[in-house]
DNA sequence: TTTATATATTGATACCTGTCAATATGTTCT
DNA sequence: AGAACATATTGACAGGTATCAATATATAAA
């Protein structure tokens, strides 16, 4: 249970919950995270240490770029149940 | 999707994702909540005023007591997508 | 080697938040 | 009314954290 608590903390800022939840999508490098994330690029870098540092992301070095991806497989568990249309959509 | 953020926030102090997690099992007063949270009257009053603020509880008073319960069914979804044994257990 | 690009780190700052002891409010009982 | 109990509120404090500008590091290109 005290795992929970740790992802919950992972996705309860709102530049976090953004970066995961564009990860959604598959693997991004970080060139494509930032313009999205409306963060300076060194905000978007350390929360992504962040991310990487709980296991809920994992990256990859190539070339010049880095690329990170969703590790932690209860994130597609709990973004997936919070999918609208669930309770009347309400 | 700001308001799974704030559901999020919700579950992310230790506190809160006590009570909430006890709450699972249904309506519970004040009185039963604190000697379960580890943590002072006031701390858990303070918190039970976050979650219904927020609208993750409901209360109801009767008598000397107040009772609280889950109203975010969302909180149900998550915490039960996150039940073990998902992934293999791990 | 120099230049340009991509990402990480550092230092500073401002804000937020959880916690507690003490006190207040409200309710029931005598 | 007074005592006892349940819960909420207040004030103070400590610790955490997100953010940014500036700088460092690393890789690729010229």
């Amino acid at each position: 249970m005290e795992k929970n608590l740790a992802l919950f903390k992972a996705l309860s800022d709102n530049t976090r919950l953004g970066i995961v939840t564009l990860l959604l999508a598959g693997e991004k490098c970080v060139c494509e995270i930032v313009p999205h994330a409306k963060r300076t690029q060194s905000t978007v870098s350390i929360q992504l240490g962040k991310l990487e540092k709980w296991g809920i992301l994992a990256s990859r070095s190539q070339g010049k770029w880095r690329y990170y991806k969703i590790r932690d497989k209860r994130v597609y568990d709990v973004l997936g149940a919070l999918t609208p249309g669930k309770h009347n959509g309400k």
